[in-house]
DNA sequence: TAGATTGTTAATCGATTAACAATC
DNA sequence: TAGATTGTTAATCGATTAACAATC
């Protein structure tokens, strides 16, 4: 096992590995080597080799891989099993989706709040996840310690309620917002960019055969 | 101006660009060097410069650019102006969010109609989107020719549906599941994959100062 | 004119692929 | 045992950065 920086090219294709095993895990396929993987997945074998040799020696020569141990190894690597505290900012339209539609125990995460300001939806539970003011943020922090939070709310107030959870001792983002947040050094942000991707597809059609 | 073809990187950096100077236009800048663009954008000046040539010489040497004008030029390569139709197939929690908060219009597309299985939703509008049965689709490529699909549907009936908006002439799809779809050659896809992004970001939370 | 900044060529750096000894 | 397939080292390929002549 090399030890040295995980490259973001690698890190980036760990959730694709991971959902292509549990996938195989689900039809009960017990083995697999790195080329039937890559055929599979449209990569190189190579590739798989060497982006699991990042984290460790997870096959057998001659036999390849389990199917559901490489899957539980690549869960462990990307902190399925952490059981992190997730809580959503802004229960709007978006917001409201993914509470009734995202599986969030799925990917290791626990949801039991979210917070809006619309008196409407102040103590009403979505999906079973418990609407509150923002006012409560701090108790609720210091009771629960959520370390990702949601970011579904107007672009404008973004950042401003970013620097607020920030302060309250947030570690990551998830931010669904059309704007990039500026957050402090130990503090991560994933973008989910709706713009960009459909951006990108205008692209490739108008570019079509070029 | 290079002729060759553009990298994906490239082409996943220009929605950006474009964010970015949308924002800088708005804001009444007028001009910019590509160092300036580059320390907002936290990328190296030649980066953008090299970026850029790919595609043709829009500064001007001793000035830098011209902020409206770039930010035409991109939107233009991004095909922007070319007002392309998208239709919304799944009119469940994710496609309303979007049809309620997610603004076509602004990106160049335009959305009128949104296909659905639920006889509740069937004949209603949606902020001024109509919901129709999937019955209809076959009449309303055959008027509107749309180009792109945002496919919003449970993920086991997304392939084959897929498939049917392909032979209907289908070109892109704006694909919201959690499968990877695979479309014959000239049709494109573009993943937006929620569980993939906040692994990611789980991974970094888990491996915080490695 | 002098200073600034481009577009492009060359140099560097990093990521992907190929090859192969080790071994199940 | 022979065949298959790993983990890793070396080779290649591509992307990013640096440098600089051209010129506004």
């Amino acid at each position: 096992m090399k030890k040295q920086k995980v490259s973001d090219a690698v890190i980036h294709r760990l959730p694709r590995y991971y959902r292509y095993l549990d996938d195989l895990f689900n039809k009960g396929v017990v083995r697999i080597s790195s080329h039937s993987l890559g055929d599979k997945m449209d990569i190189t074998a190579s590739q798989i080799r060497q982006d699991l040799s990042c984290f460790g020696e997870f096959g057998q020569q001659g036999y390849g891989y389990n199917v559901a141990e490489l899957r539980a190894e690549i869960g462990h690597i990307l902190g399925i099993d952490k059981n992190q505290k997730v809580i959503i900012i802004g229960a709007g339209h978006l917001g409201h989706a993914l509470m009734q539609n995202f599986d969030f125990a799925a990917v290791g995460f626990h949801l039991d709040s979210a917070f809006d300001l619309s008196p409407d939806l102040i103590g009403t539970e979505i999906n079973g996840v418990k609407v509150r003011h923002p006012s409560e943020l701090e108790g609720y922090f210091a009771e629960h310690h959520p370390t990702v939070a949601v970011l579904t709310v107007p672009q404008h107030v973004a950042q401003s309620i970013a620097d607020h959870l920030v302060q309250l001792g947030i570690r990551g983002f998830w931010n669904f917002t059309n704007v990039e947040i500026s957050v402090p050094e130990p503090v991560f942000t994933e973008n989910v960019h709706f713009v960009d991707t459909l951006l990108t597809l205008s692209y490739r059609i108008s570019h079509q055969g070029q």
